[in-house]
DNA sequence: TTGAAAGCGCTACCAC
DNA sequence: GTGGTAGCGCTTTCAA
């Protein structure tokens, strides 16, 4: 059976006060004693139990990681940044992936508090933002990563997404497309709104404007964005977009499919622009030209953040915001045909 | 503040026995008791801590996963799986990526025990098997996925590599080489020296075969893997294999970038077969040819295996093998010369 | 310095 | 049916 902090005072013949205290390097031990304390610890190969200290007021060191989808590579690069960070600071992750529906949230957003996770990072749309009121209410630090909560006062690591729009606008327009469409993700989810709203900023300022049909709103899976590449691309070329702003490289892939599947050559026949630069970026046919977000440092500025937070809590909040870079590879060109 | 059973009990005038029992269902309570509790529930938004009911002998509800790198997609897609499979079981999942480092293993195993963890799901290797012996000493129930243990008695779900070593074999013998290579995992791998063992047998078989300098060894990064496939394929045309079999997708991904750097074809240069089919296979270029392991299935099962256990420890382990599949796309073909 | 003892929130046993 | 109570393993006063 697992040893206690009992058995260890036991066999060390002092009070289980005396193990507690060099456990936590806090009061005053004899050099001896603590000696032999250690001593005791390592052969009885006594490991401290992370839950009776928990229960004892003090922290479970372990934090809630809440996005849409874990099997997804942009949210498994964040998982990973922000497991390695917080590793580093002595905390595990506990990963929710929430498909975006409100009700898995919901469930997850209990279960974690139930858990007495430390804190949470939320990477994760959610339609009702009161969810996050009791949690807030309990003091729980949460923080945002890759996503924004309006209204709600809360550290946030965002990149510049409208910047990120604007940047792949500059770019197809330098290239000298007119007819431009954008696969968006679902209207709620804010950092998509933001990157749309970047886009058709530059493009106004170029004079350009697009029909209410061009912004298609997707889920986040490469089969949607397919479909809606499908029903743009399927029209005749001289209405045809020939360029794809796709919110993020999942839609991008599923719009390169659409290409491929109607024989258009990319970036002859039309061009596609993704987002994230995840590692499926670099590995489409043709590669993907995207606007990177710097995951790593994102990760770890959003761990410290909540751990900030976890040890002095602060009026406050911070929003970080990200610069977003241009990644050009094969997928943009000119347009073939002038439009 | 956080309500606790006390408030619960002292709010509906009754003992914490009596709202304890409501929880679990348990004892017998009459239906206008339990109802006012619930409603006291209710009202004070009354989340039961886990922590506490876990130092009271109960469970964690918590799992660990162990893998070499979440943001790995495999591992991604995995963790997913098995994610799902245990929230509906209501357990949490804890995420460990080891990066294949026997002290990070080390430091994780030690962090899922002091955590209480129900039980562990390790997916990585580890040099140093002993790692496992205190934690089985401590019943806390183990399984394998994607990945064995040698003279350990665990459950275990893995793929059958040595048979998708063969099909890799058989596809690329049918198509006509003669002169191959391997991109392997490291050899402390199983499931990877298992893929190298069937290929070669299936090879051997056809009276094919390959000089030491032929298989190599790689970590399981792109990078890695283009390395070696670069100075596999630098080599004159008349002794460069037509074809490389990849122990898993990264790498075949790897010969894909070492092949385009080299300017030669795929697949009529060199014919590149992968082994996992993560959503990377579908979207390189050209797209993968690979073995498909079923992820999905194998995460729900070595859940059920784990709970299973939970439920009640047994003596004999299961081994589960899972057929793999060839799955044929155009990263293969008939070599363009003859070897 | 050191240790006895009071909880932390909950479960389960047992007496009423 | 119901509630009192003894822990679970640990932290933290507070006396000694």
């Amino acid at each position: 059976m697992k040893a206690t902090i009992y058995d260890v005072a036991r066999e060390a013949g002092v009070s289980i006060a005396a193990v507690s205290q060099v456990m936590n390097g806090k009061g005053k031990i004899s050099e001896e004693r603590r000696a032999e304390i250690l001593k005791t610890m390592e052969r009885l190969n006594y490991q401290p139990s992370v839950i009776a200290s928990a229960l004892t007021g003090k922290k479970t060191y372990t934090l809630g990681l809440v996005v849409p989808d874990i099997s997804n590579p942009f949210f498994a690069e964040i998982a990973r940044a922000v497991e390695d960070q917080g590793h580093e600071m002595g905390y595990s992750l506990i990963i929710c992936s929430t498909d975006n529906k409100d009700e898995r949230v919901e469930r997850y957003l209990t279960l974690l508090q139930q858990k007495s996770v430390d804190g949470m990072i939320i990477g994760t749309g959610m339609d009702n933002k009161d969810m996050l009121k009791p949690i807030m209410d309990r003091a729980i630090p949460v923080v945002m990563i890759a996503r924004e909560m309006q209204d709600l006062a809360l550290h946030t690591v965002v990149v510049d997404d409208f910047v990120g729009g604007r940047m792949s606008a500059s770019h197809l327009i330098a290239l000298g497309h007119k007819r431009m469409a954008i696969l968006a993700e679902h209207s709620k989810v804010t950092s998509s709104r933001e990157r749309v709203k970047g886009f058709l900023h530059t493009l106004g300022e170029a004079g350009i404007t697009l029909s209410d049909t061009s912004v298609r709103n997707c889920s986040y899976t490469v089969e949607n964005g397919k479909r809606e590449a499908l029903s743009l691309l399927e029209q005749p070329a001289a209405v045809r977009p020939t360029a794809l702003f796709c919110c993020n490289d999942m839609l991008a892939i599923g719009a390169l499919q659409a290409a491929k599947q109607l024989k258009l050559r990319v970036p002859e026949d039309v061009s596609v622009i993704g987002f994230d630069n995840t590692i499926l970026a670099s590995v489409t046919d043709p590669p993907l030209t995207t606007i990177a977000q710097p995951i790593e440092p994102m990760g770890k500025q959003v761990v410290d953040l909540l751990l900030m937070e976890l040890k002095k809590r602060s009026q406050d909040k911070q929003r970080v915001v990200m610069r977003p870079e241009l990644i050009v590879r094969q997928s943009t060109g000119a347009p073939a045909t002038q439009g």
